[in-house]
DNA sequence: CAGAATCCGAGTCGATACTG
DNA sequence: CAGTATCGACTCGGATTCTG
């Protein structure tokens, strides 16, 4: 629609919709839920058991934001009891892989950076 | 496939200190400033014109968590005016690089996530 | 130039209660 | 099971003012 749509995506510049993404990234939640998919399909119970300590609400919200931005899939089966699964779509996909990687360099530094913070209070 | 997890932090349990880290990877101005350091240290006001729009109060407050967690090195020179030079440290530059990756993905990947918005609002 | 300190509005988040 | 609705606490972050 809008066709000064630009190819020059700079998440430095001020007005950049890459800033906004990068804060949907940041949130609280949304690196962790695209992690609980990242082995497949997941209903909404399996994701909050896998990600420790979200509220219903801030689950559904993260959802609802990764589906409007076409990252995941919701499918409701026509079931009662209800059956919602949540699935990355490829674009989803595509970015499951660099957040994995912050995952891992969160798992394998984290004790060095608390050894810096140890250093910089006793200081 | 189910992921091995053999490490000990675990940033989908509650208390682990990984979730802190990833917040902070994922605050409004981390990954910007990280990114300004990239090619070599740089000026407080270097940094603050390469990140459009960050204030200097969101700019000390980025720099001063970053270098008590060991991402980054402050170097003042005692001359007047003041000069005060950041780098990222050898740790520092082993997080840029999956960051880097998250800012080519929202580069490259950000006009179809727009197209997704457009198409999720239209409904 | 590089920052410290303060004020304060906007938004985030969690707890709780309720529903099909 | 998978949500929705609401309320209040808390935090983030911008604007402003002041300093060595």
């Amino acid at each position: 629609m809008t066709l000064e749509r630009t190819l020059a995506f700079d998440p430095y510049a001020r007005e950049c919709p890459t800033r906004e993404l990068l804060n949907r990234i940041g949130d609280r939640w949304t690196v962790l839920v695209i992690g609980a998919l990242r082995d497949g399909p997941r209903r909404f119970s399996e994701i909050a058991r896998r990600v420790e300590g979200v509220s219903q609400k801030m689950l559904t919200q993260t959802l609802r934001a990764l589906e409007r931005d076409g990252l995941v899939s919701r499918t409701a089966y026509p079931e009662v009891p209800p059956r919602v699964e949540y699935a990355l779509t490829e674009l989803g996909t595509t970015l499951q892989e660099p957040l994995q990687a912050i995952e891992e360099w969160a798992r394998t530094h984290m004790d060095r950076v608390l050894e810096a913070r140890e250093r910089a209070d006793a200081a």
